[in-house]
DNA sequence: GATGAATGAGCTTTCATTCAT
DNA sequence: AATGAATGAAAGCTCATTCAT
């Protein structure tokens, strides 16, 4: 693993599982394996750091949900293969949701989130397909006619609520669970 | 106003906008009104001053829940009465709603939870009562027999999403949008 | 007792259990049982207060030291006196030892001793006393024809030693043990 | 001079003159020559700063010593060395002295002393070594048959007292002086 | 390129002192 | 006369960032 990548799983850990704050440069350094000087020669300061390692998550996640997407099939399969997929990601990656859960609700995410719905070049959570496939669905008449804010909120919001409570331990999500609650989203938004 | 509450509002205020590490004492106190020392009379510190702070949010919280609570209605009007109180509350208080985004996130709010979810004496956001509402739901037949957990993520996770929304300004929700989509998160767990 | 006793009294027992930085002047106020600001009726800042405390306890062991003093006995009964009254002082007085050991040194006693000697009014522990003692005992012959200070050393060393070791537990010095040690000390300095 | 070097040097200085709460660690820093964050790379806190530079003294005081130690002279002679060179060396660091004092009359030196002494393994102002030379004086008769404790009170409290005088300023100590002044010690403790 | 020792601004907290009541 | 709430300067300590090696 090259010392970038080395550097990014760190603050990606540290950052899950102490917050911003409880993550000093000099902590990733050495968890990293490396100089505390050398993740300046990779990133440029501690903002630029997180904003990166947010990419690299990022990236992943949506490599993960384009992976078997059923491109072929019904609004509600496709909308399903995104709902499993991302609670199967944070399940799997609870490191990586952690550090989404920080990311988010902190003062980075929330530009990222202006920049991203303001832009209307948003995929965050492979969210910019999502929106299509509930476009798809109203026009259809499959979908509750609501503003797709909503409708994103109604999926999105669900799923991180469950995720979170496995990940802490509040219940105990198996792939039925996972299929119910995703058949439970589904009567949210379908007309 | 007292010199205790001009603290907490200004505590719950600063971390709102900024986070817990982005709202120093002194400028606590500072826009208190008050010396950086005179925090310190009221709170043994500024753990305690952020509980008290998450204490009296929540107090205020529940005090409006509990105004007109259609305790002899059915089941789904009563959760209703809850969704549409929390949005209404969090788009009238949004820095009450930042406040506790930034608390269920960190290390306060997680130890919090786990100590309620397992202490089952939990009213977070009220939701004893919400849970005792599912409860009644399921017995009756009318809501989906899926873990409380659940239930309760398709409920809270879709209000939150729905309020962070509106106050970050993604969305315009007045009452009438709050109904459908509370209409729509009752599609999710009714049966 | 009155205020300004109690404050003194107070202020003896904290500084000889804690020092003088473990002594906040809340915590003496507090323990006095009088309010904060009512100490600096009595005294005009701390320094005044650990001064005048000095000169209180000073005064007390005064006045023991000149109960039952053998004048009209030879010079070794006189200096027995005042090394196993200055030992029963301290044995029975554990905090105005601890007191009086903080304050000699501290820059409050360096100054004290500093002045005591120069102006030759000293009476430093009853040493006014103690050095004619000595003066009289070199005259006839009967003590070591050496400086004061040196015989002043010899006496007050060792009984503060002893004395110290008695009140942290390293010893358990009765009388007898005491007087032992007053004629190994009389030992020292008699030709 | 290396850093902490320095910084030792700097503690033991302003500690000696101002005690523990007379020095901060910022002028510790400043007098050090380092920046202030910079003493905590080397020293974990004030706490362990000040222990450090205790054995720092001791280690050095220790080395003087055990100098030209006669062993093969009389146990007179031995505590003859022991009482000179401690003598000495304090005339000769006088800083060291005041530092000691402070140390010793703090929270710090009692621990130590009480744990020195109830472990036996004491070497506290070379101690251990004078405890054993008492221990051979009483078996041989030469020395009174008096506790240890006591007998070490003599000899360390004059000592002290002496060489608090010399560097107070209330006399001048020289070689013939100091060695008067031991051998009425001496006399304290023979038999 | 890589390092990590060094830095100092900024944090939380304490406490001697003041002053309105 | 007595109070104790209020203050803010100063303390110990952390950590993002720099730079000589």
């Amino acid at each position: 693993m090259d010392k970038r990548t080395k550097i990014l799983k760190a603050a990606m850990e540290l950052i899950a599982e102490n917050g911003f704050h409880g993550s000093p440069m000099a902590t990733i350094a050495n968890r990293a394996g490396v100089g505390a000087g050398t993740i300046y020669r990779y990133f440029a300061d501690k903002d630029v750091l997180i904003n990166e390692t947010f990419k690299e998550v990022e990236g992943r996640l949506n490599g993960v949900l384009a992976e078997n997407y059923p491109a072929d099939r019904s609004v509600r399969e496709r909308l399903y293969h995104y709902y499993i997929g991302l609670i199967g990601f944070f399940i799997e990656n609870p490191m990586e949701f952690k550090f989404l859960g920080q990311y988010y609700d902190s003062p980075y995410g929330v530009a990222l989130r202006r920049e991203k719905i303001f832009s209307q070049s948003s995929n965050d959570y492979g969210s910019e397909t999502i929106k299509s496939l509930f476009e798809q669905g109203i026009a259809a008449g499959e979908i509750k006619d609501l503003p797709i804010v909503i409708l994103f909120a109604l999926f999105i919001g669900s799923l991180i609520s469950v995720s979170r409570d496995h990940i802490f331990g509040f219940i105990q999500l198996d792939r039925r669970l996972a299929e119910q609650t995703a058949d439970a989203c589904w009567d949210a938004i379908k007309r």
